[in-house]
DNA sequence: TGAGGAATAT
DNA sequence: CATATTCCTC
């Protein structure tokens, strides 16, 4: 019996952000360049119970206060719902918040976290066995949906870094939202990017198309961008929860091509919320979700 | 090797 | 169209 040395123990990265947010290290020498260190320590994470539904929406609808919501209960709900949609397999541990991985990246040795798992010290007999390897490995993962919130995250990411610095890897690391993969990153950056230089070259030029709809559309892009400026430090307080990252949105396996119009049934969104206290006018919405509709509309400041 | 990035593919 | 995958270069 002895097995599993390290508990708990998984990707370096993310263990080290983490390790991070949870040591009760003030030193800001001021030269902390990592701005991850900047993470809001417990004591000021985000009400995680604060109630999503406003008190007079949920007395009119008879809603009872929200019970008691410990950031645990969030991420495990938002695992639930996650391991669900794609195979519902995975017995989510209730012991500690930290980002799970639902499939490896690539290619990485899964964690055992070694509980009532079989230790299958290789089954011979296993030729024409049910492949219960689908662990990660042999499975396709279905399509990561940017939804306006990750794209958020992405841009803040991106835009921290600098233009030069934002590559796959490093966005992938400091977005530290799980599921995400390198190629996913790459994927959108070179979509941002182009993006970006398009609208830069009609930077007040141009009528603006009103079919912006587009993902990018909702989330400003830094001036930085599109102008060419070295490093303004543009200040954003990143409310990187850590325990609650924002579960990233797959939409159909496969098939399923959306017909020009009409959205498409699906429509999950994720349960983030709090990012970016909204101190700083930089993206401007804090919109829970996006799935059917939400940015062909301006943000009408409440009613006038 | 592994990563970044453009080019393709689905 | 939005992502994924491939291909090439460093």
């Amino acid at each position: 019996m002895g097995e599993v040395g390290e508990g708990s123990d998984f990707d370096g990265e993310f263990a080290m952000i983490m390790a991070n947010q949870s040591e009760q290290d003030d030193d800001q020498s001021g030269r902390v360049t990592d701005w991850v260190m900047d993470l809001p320590t417990a004591s000021e994470l985000p009400p995680l119970n604060l109630s999503l539904v406003p008190q007079e929406l949920a007395s009119a609808f008879q809603i009872p206060p929200e019970p008691g919501r410990s950031a645990m209960d969030v991420t495990r709900a938002s695992n639930n719902t996650f391991s669900s949609l794609r195979r519902n397999s995975l017995p989510i541990s209730n012991s500690n918040f930290k980002p799970f991985s639902p499939f490896n990246p690539s290619g990485h040795a899964p964690n055992h976290t070694a509980s009532a798992m079989v230790d299958d010290a290789d089954s011979t007999g296993g030729a024409d066995d049910l492949d219960q390897d689908q662990s990660a490995r042999t499975v396709k993962r279905p399509r990561l949906v940017w939804t306006p919130q990750l794209h958020k995250r992405f841009v803040d990411v991106v835009s921290h870094l600098g233009l030069k610095n934002a590559v796959p890897k490093t966005i992938m690391q400091l977005m530290n939202v799980e599921g995400l993969t390198r190629e996913n990153v790459a994927s959108h950056l070179q979509k941002y990017r182009l993006y970006v230089k398009r609208m830069a070259g009609l930077s007040s030029e141009g009528p603006a198309s009103p079919s912006d709809n587009s993902l990018f559309a909702s989330t400003p892009v830094p001036q930085s961008f599109t102008r060419e400026s070295p490093q303004l430090p543009v200040p954003m307080s990143y409310a990187g929860v850590p325990g609650m990252y924002p579960v990233p949105v797959f939409g159909m396996g496969q098939n399923h091509q959306l017909n020009g119009h009409g959205h498409m049934g699906m429509g999950m969104g994720m349960g983030m919320m709090p990012i970016t206290g909204g101190s700083h006018g930089s993206g401007a919405y804090s919109n829970g979700f996006g799935p059917g509709a939400s940015y062909p509309h301006h943000v009408n400041h409440g009613d006038k």
